[in-house]
Formats: structure tokens, sequence, C-alpha cells
DNA sequence: TGTACATCAGTGAACGCGCGTTCACTGATGTAC
DNA sequence: TGTACATCAGTGAACGCGCGTTCACTGATGTAC
């Protein structure tokens, strides 16, 4: 299924350092580098990305704030680690969720993964401001980033993709796409088969950004008033989203399994 | 058409105060003030929001800090004036890109309001992450920002909504909402006439985020790699994604107009 | 098992910078008679 | 038209706060022989 699969695993990142910790320097240290980590998130969650302070968060921990510096290298290389941080728990927490329903309802295992996607935003708000949000002035995402930045959308692709695979993909009537529009999608035909319809292509592209725009909204508190803010209604506006998404790129609710 | 029309005019809002500076005193002051309020957008497009500063403006206008307290009473309330003006500008330029277009077409007219809206936040990518990116930490939007903040989603929702009375929706084959989901528009009812079909509501809703979904991820450079960035290929890949979402409310392209 | 040396965590002071906001004050502009 | 008073713009110093990062240093932990 092309280069989706690209992603990486994030066991295999911790598996670059030595696997686990033989000395008592060693431990305290990763115990201490993590608690540098959720002191983090936590400032993250409070004054958002840009009031992200090494000095705080050694206050927090009751070290000196030169102490950070044996752990991090700056603010903005903590920054970044924190962002590949929650871009994987994001990733795992979609993958896990579409893992658990049967592989032959390509419907459920889709719906399945916008929903983890959407719980984990609206539980970790500033966590998602960090990664769908404004970019941080002044800090460019390093490359080592997007390999977890593509999970998610990676994981919506290989759903379409598998459905379609397996024939049953309810195809939309949709025309070829016009020269330009085609021509802009250069960039990722790498990603998928050569059979892959380009509408259905754009059709994922568009959920993907559609799926974070309706997530923005609902995070950022934009649907207030708009809405109504009980949670049982937002989700039950959100699963209107999610049939609609699906029907964009041929996947559609109900459809009959293999037999 | 409802409530939708409820959209303040800025030239309203102007006309609270005199209409037009007599004294020097007030002439000097209109202008410093607009002085303020441009270096105001100037440091927001190159710091974000966090780090707009009245002591730089102060600065940068050659002034002392203090001096900026005479036009403005705080940080917050700089903020929220921004934050009205970008609103405003961004609606006046769809409405006016609406306007250049025939009454009777609506895709048309969909169209050119929605490529008025890339334009400006192209443009102004910072003013745009101030009005749709991540919210300000600790800054709280008064309800004088919604009437300015409604415009675009009422200029669309009007087209659709005027498309419906003249009988040239192609009305997509949506059966009703579920329950919940129908009362999750409750807030949102009494903006529509009772004849409005509940999943053109909802499909509005859905343009709605899904063109600021779309737009966050172009203004923040989440389509790099993507997307080709060649401008032409981006607005065509732009095209396409405001025909599929007409085509959700039911405004086809080049539907035959009344003859 | 014990010793000598290298590594590393953590300290506290310092540098140099920025910020929002207040306050007492000067001097110019506007207004009422 | 001229004068007396009120209004207002702008100053500069100050308060109290925060930040990232560096540096020389102490003392504990690890390692090679």
């Amino acid at each position: 299924v092309g280069r989706w699969d690209l992603v990486t695993d994030p066991a295999q990142q911790l598996a670059a350092k030595p696997s686990f910790p033989r000395t008592a320097r060693a431990r305290a240290r990763a115990q201490i580098t993590q608690e540098i980590m959720a002191a983090g998130r936590r400032h993250l969650a409070t004054d958002g990305p840009a009031g992200l302070s090494l000095r705080a968060i050694a206050r927090e921990l009751g070290m000196a704030s030169s102490a950070v510096y044996r752990y991090v290298a700056s603010r903005d290389e903590l920054l970044t680690r924190l962002i590949i941080d929650s871009y994987n728990e994001l990733g795992v927490m979609a993958e896990q969720a579409e893992q658990q329903v049967a592989r032959e309802d390509f419907y459920g295992r889709f719906a399945a993964a916008c929903h983890a996607v959407r719980d984990w935003s609206l539980a970790h708000p500033n966590d998602y401001a960090l990664l769908y949000g404004s970019p941080v002035p002044g800090y460019e995402a390093p490359e080592e980033t997007v390999a977890a930045a593509n999970r998610v959308p990676a994981l919506l692709a290989s759903i379409t993709l598998e459905a379609m695979a397996a024939g049953r993909l309810e195809p939309p009537a949709d025309s070829a796409l016009p020269g330009p529009a085609s021509a802009a999608l250069e960039p990722i035909r790498g990603y998928f088969a050569d059979a892959t319809p380009e509408p259905l292509m754009l059709g994922m592209l568009m959920v993907w950004a559609s799926l974070f725009g309706v997530l923005s909204f609902e995070v950022f508190g934009r649907f207030h008033q708009i809405i109504d803010d009980a949670p049982a209604l937002r989700n039950a506006f959100f699963d209107e989203c999610v049939r609609r998404w699906a029907r964009g790129v041929g996947i559609v609710a109900g459809a009959a399994p293999a037999t």
C-alpha cells in the first residue's frame, strides 16, 4: 500500500537509546527526563506554547534552572520532543481504536479512528493546539516530526485504500481532475498505487483537512453557541460529519460486509 | 433569511464615535490610533499574538511606552480591536467578491466568497492565525467580536439559503438527522427558516469548518510536500475543494441559470 | 575488593534582555466667557 | 478678539516581574585497573 507505512514505530525510536537503563544514574536520568517532559506538557496546557519556559519547569521540579540543561539542549529542542511525543500519542490512540474493529468493517474502522482522534484532541486541547494550531513563532519544526505527524492521515488513507483493494468502495461519481488539480497531487502520488483514482486521493486530503477543521473549531471553542455544548450532542454532530467524510471517499456505513 | 443579517456594519461601528474629527487634536488622535493598530498588526505578523507588545509598538512609533495608554486601555483591548478589525476586513473582502457575481449564479457566488477568504488568509497569515489559530492563552474574546466573526459563515449560509429559495439547490439525498444530531443544532435553529432541512444546516456547518480546515493547513504550512507549492496548482486544488463543498450543500457548478 | 580517575548531575550567581502598567509631571491644544 | 481654565498628549523614571543561556564550581556516581 505504498509508502504510507514509513510511519515510525515509537518503540523503535526509544530503542535508539540503550533499551533499558542499567545503572542508577541512567535510571534517574530517564525518570527526570520524563518528569521534565510531563511538566512541559502541563505548562503547555496552561500557558500555551509561547509560554513554555524552562525556568518554570525547573521551578516546578525543584531544581536550578540551569540543571534542566543537563537533560534538554534548549527550549526549542524540548518543544520538538513534546511535539513528537504528542503526535505519537495521538497516532497510537487512533491506531489502537481502529485495530479493535473487525477488519472488513471499513466504515467502523474509519469512524473509530476519527472518534479516537477527537477524544484525544478534546482531552488534550493544548497539545492539540501545539500540533494543529498556529505555528509557534520563531520555531521551525524539524524533519524528525513529520513521520509522527503522518500517522493519522496514513491511517485514514490506509483504511480507504484497503477498502478499495477489497472492492468495497462505493465509487463517488467524480469525474477526473482537471490538469492543474491533478498536477497539484504530484508530491504524494508516490504514496499510492497507480490504480488509485485521483479524485479519491483528493478526497482523502479533504477528509484529513476537514477532520482537523472541525476539531479545531470544537477544541478552540468556535462552536460555542452554535452547536449545543452537551457532549452527547456534540458527539452526534461529529458522527454525522464522520458519515459524510466517509461517504466522500466512498466508504458507506452499513455496506454489506463480505459473507 | 433569518437572523444572519444581524451582522454589524463596520461603518456603523465607526459611527459610534463622532463621524469626522473636527479639531486638530481629534484628527491627530484618529491618525495615531490607526498607526498603533497598524503597528500592532505588523508585530502580529512577525511575532504572533503572544509576542504582541505595547512597548514594541511604542518604540516603533517613537513614543514613550506609557504614551500608548492614551490610546489603548491595555494589551488585551488592543488585541480585541485587532481581532475585530481583521474579522471585518476578511468579511468585507468576501462580501465584495461575492457581490461581483451575477445573483443567479449561485455556484459562482459561493466560489467567489471562498476564494476571497483564501486570498485574504494567504496574504495575512498572522492575522489569520489570530482569528482561526490557537486561542491566545489568558485572553478571552469578548462578545463584541462575534458579530464580525459571523460575517463569513453568514455569507456562505445566505448564498445557500437564497439558492434554496430560488429552487436551485440539487437536494443531496440526505436522510433526516438522527435525534441527537438534530438536537445539537438547536442553538442555530433560529437563524434559519423553518423549512430549512436539517441535513442542509449541518452541511453548511461542515462547509464552514472544512473551509477553515483546509485554509489552516495551507496557511500553517501543513500541505508542504503534500500538495505542490506552486500557487496555480494550490489554487486548482482549492477549486476542487470548493466544488465538493458546494456540492455538499446542493450547489452545483454550471447548473442552468433561470432563463 | 580497593583505589584513582573520569564522568556527570546539580548549584547559584550572573548577563542581558524583555514585558505591562502606574505615576507625577510638563506643555500644548481646546473652550467658555 | 482676548483671557482663564480645563482637557488632554506625551514624558521618563520606576516597580516588579519574567525569560534563555552561560559559567565556574561542588560532590556524587561510575569505571578501569
